[in-house]
DNA sequence: TAAGTTACTTACTTAAAGTAAGTATAAGTT
DNA sequence: AACTTATACTTACTTTAAGTAAGTAACTTA
């Protein structure tokens, strides 16, 4: 997908374009990514969002492997795994280039 | 949505992740980033995309001011913006995390 | 003990995507 | 001249994904 490989499409960025960009999910990922653990702390910083919608994509993201599923006695926290935390840094590009260029 | 933006969530982000992360946009998106500028081209460039899909992400992509559908005589060729060139740039970072990390 | 909270699940409706076929215009073939 | 092929779509219909609403089990707090 990169400008350095002009003759195919790279079926990972394919796959992670259409996880990431699934409704709900990219919010979803920010808020797990800015400290929202819980399930209702993750509900209340997407507004809109239902809990089938959370559960579905926060099953999405652990099935992905970008966010672990950590169960300690009867709290259950989601969190970023390292790979999580890469991608996240890896939507820093796209991230700029929606507030630069989204408006024009 | 970037990690210097604890707060909040940006909604341009949001907007352009949930467009280039729709069905099919990503691949037709790099198709014509890498000279793919007729319909037929396009659609033979992305294995198992329909005309009804093309037709309308091309739409999409233009509303969104990435792609350009230019028409000279009877030629209509789709050929990306400067948005569009910008857009695929920011686009490399997500590249590398999926080639680097998606099998992890 | 009764109401509230958390982290889900289930059932149902609506919107988006997939499949297949059709269309207008024109160029090339027989 | 009639017939096939191509391009760039559009229309109608089916299937899948998303949205809405309500329910649940295991707790906690008043």
């Amino acid at each position: 997908m990169a400008p350095d490989n002009p003759g195919g499409y790279c079926p990972y960025f394919h796959q992670t374009i259409e996880l990431i960009g699934r409704r709900w999910t990219g919010a979803i990922f920010f808020a797990v990514n800015n400290g929202k653990s819980h399930f209702g702390e993750i509900k209340e910083a997407v507004p809109g969002l239902s809990d089938r919608m959370l559960c579905e994509r926060l099953a999405e993201l652990g099935d992905a492997g970008v966010v672990d599923r950590v169960v300690e006695g009867r709290s259950v926290t989601y969190l970023s795994s390292a790979k999580g935390e890469a991608l996240y840094g890896a939507l820093e590009g796209l991230h700029h280039w929606a507030t630069d260029w989204w408006d024009l």
